[in-house]
DNA sequence: TATCCACATAAGTAGTTGCTTATATTGAGA
DNA sequence: TCTCAATATAAGCAACTACTTATGTGGATA
């Protein structure tokens, strides 16, 4: 999946709420609706557009989706930050730092 | 500048481009329009958003004005980012392997 | 000072987006 | 089988966006 569809999907703040809150923990519509104040068919079509980029995926589960977020999703995010990362080398250090952190 | 802005301004692909560009070297209106083939105005507006959004800084000089990429701009995406780094370890180690040649 | 030139701002517009209500579709249980 | 519950899809609409053309502003030069 290219960048352009993961920053347009990223760009609405309520997709990226339900991202956040997918990447938590899995959850079916009917969840979602409730902690997001909008219509149901409002959240699906946010699902679909976020899985249809690929930072989300269904599990079926008789008549439930059970959805999570897809952290490897972002990679085309990811790559593009990189490109300038090198600019930066204040945030590298931090970076850096928070690698070591987590070497065992 | 918060993280929905930057998203928003990103969002575009002309606006990504033009970023990519002020990375890369500063230049005038005049040259980004040569660029992109879009109107003067239509550059103006954009680069006017990018710097709204701390993504790009001015140098007025007379009646030119040069502008170029802020990278630390991007410190908002980059910080919502890498909350979700932790669930990707393959990546992280790309990372690291990258952070490991810029050491010298 | 008169006139370019580089750029910004204003105003208008077609296309896109995020929402709504209405209507399928499909599974589970009485 | 009949009905309800969970979700998806369709259709319509108001708000936003990215562009355009027209015009304003201020520096440089004849």
């Amino acid at each position: 999946m290219q960048e352009e569809q993961i920053f347009r999907a990223l760009a609405d703040p309520t997709r990226r709420a339900m991202f956040e809150a997918l990447a938590r923990s899995e959850r079916t519509v009917s969840e979602l609706r409730r902690r997001f104040s909008i219509s149901q068919p409002a959240v699906s079509q946010h699902i679909a557009t976020l899985r249809r980029v690929g930072l989300v995926r269904e599990r079926r589960q008789g008549r439930f989706s059970r959805y999570r977020a897809e952290p490897t999703g972002l990679s085309p995010l990811i790559g593009w930050i990189d490109r300038y990362r090198t600019f930066w080398p204040e945030r590298l250090e931090r970076l850096q730092g928070v690698l070591k952190d987590l070497e065992p």
